[in-house]
DNA sequence: CGACCTTGATTGACCGTTCAAGTGAAATGG
DNA sequence: CCATTTCACTTGAACGGTCAATCAAGGTCG
């Protein structure tokens, strides 16, 4: 949209869409050419030098919509009742803005089929993300704010709880069909999360 | 393995083979007759009328794999101390079955490029695993061993719970960088779940 | 013989990529 | 001031290769 008059732009959005919507392999240079209304397919060769580069090319022109999720701010210091809340809604709501859908949609195949791909998405994504619950969780521990757990495990839980619904809303539609809305899921998650981790029997010797 | 003195079941394996490797389209009738050991692909086409036609008894022949998972047995009565720690266990379980395995491999990225397996997966997989711990976790919560909440959510949010550590060991092996364990995860992730659902404070006015 | 199975060669479509020829606007030179 | 060269960009046509699918011919049983 923004791009119509840079050639390159216009290439890499209309890319962008094609891979997205049919992968890799399924969309084609002549596809591509076509949603980007050129005269003809060759004219991509003048600026990517093959399909490969084209696709790491959007990779790396979309890849930043993701930042916002995968830096969660410098919340450390806030309490879980506030954080978890406000982090699950960010999380949830990337679902609802359609260039990072397709973003996901673009990646989660490539997943599956390339190694290199899975490797960079699970240290530079979600291996930051959980990382970051990981040390919150740990230092909510210190402060007697939630109670002794194994918080890599405590990390994975609370991601994972959002999981179903973000499918639902990305990938299944199916899901969708109880018609429990995100706030719905977002309470009910954080709330069960919460409670199960409340350091309600703090030991006796507890000090500051 | 069983099936190598029956041609169709012979050609069936190496196509389940190949499109988990490298999905429908990555996959060629060339490559899928070489894995089967076959002298000439042509043979395929006396079995089945089309590639997609392969593709779908490839699924028909392989989807029973799945089956132990999708139906939790009759554990309705069981108290969830007993029933969510076996679920967990199950389901986590798929991810070192080799067959399982590569059956999920095959199905994540068609479920983002057909509508119709999306639907179909939505329905019979997920929203039955889905559906049967929403009722399960009524049925607790009736009989008053977990508190009432929504048990859409409850339900999601507990299978979600373990979809991090699933993806570490299918798709993201770079999650499994902490070490965590299975049974590490699953004792930790139940106990949240477990304490988060407790009907330890029960309302005052709270009937039977 | 005839039904079932197997094969090598072939077809037509489409793929990513290349290329020589063109375009037009800016830079150059007289 | 205009003619000419230059160069970034664009185009249509074509190339070699691979794909799913076809087919006629042969083999192998009962």
């Amino acid at each position: 949209m923004a791009e119509e008059t840079d050639r390159r732009g216009q290439i890499l959005d209309a890319a962008f869409e094609e891979f997205a919507n049919k992968g890799f392999r399924g969309a084609t240079i002549k596809s591509i050419a076509q949603t980007a209304k050129l005269q003809s397919p060759a004219l991509i060769y003048w600026y990517f030098p093959t399909k490969e580069d084209l696709f790491q090319a959007v990779l790396g022109a979309y890849a930043p919509i993701m930042r916002a999720v995968l830096d969660p701010a410098p919340l450390l210091e806030r309490p879980p009742e506030e954080v978890l809340p406000l982090l699950a809604r960010a999380y949830l709501a990337t679902a609802d803005r359609p260039h990072a859908a397709r973003l996901l949609r673009l990646i989660i195949p490539e997943i599956v089929r390339r190694p290199e791909m899975a490797d960079l998405i699970g240290k530079n994504a979600i291996g930051r993300v959980l990382g970051f619950l990981t040390t919150y969780l740990a230092r909510q521990v210190e402060e007697g704010r939630l109670r002794p757990h194994d918080v890599r495990a405590g990390a994975r839980a609370f991601m994972g709880m959002l999981l179903p619904q973000m499918a639902g809303k990305l990938l299944l539609p199916a899901l969708q069909a109880d018609g429990l809305t995100d706030e719905e899921h977002i309470a009910a998650a954080v709330d069960i999360f919460l409670r199960g981790l409340r350091p309600d029997a703090p030991p006796a010797d507890a000090g500051a």
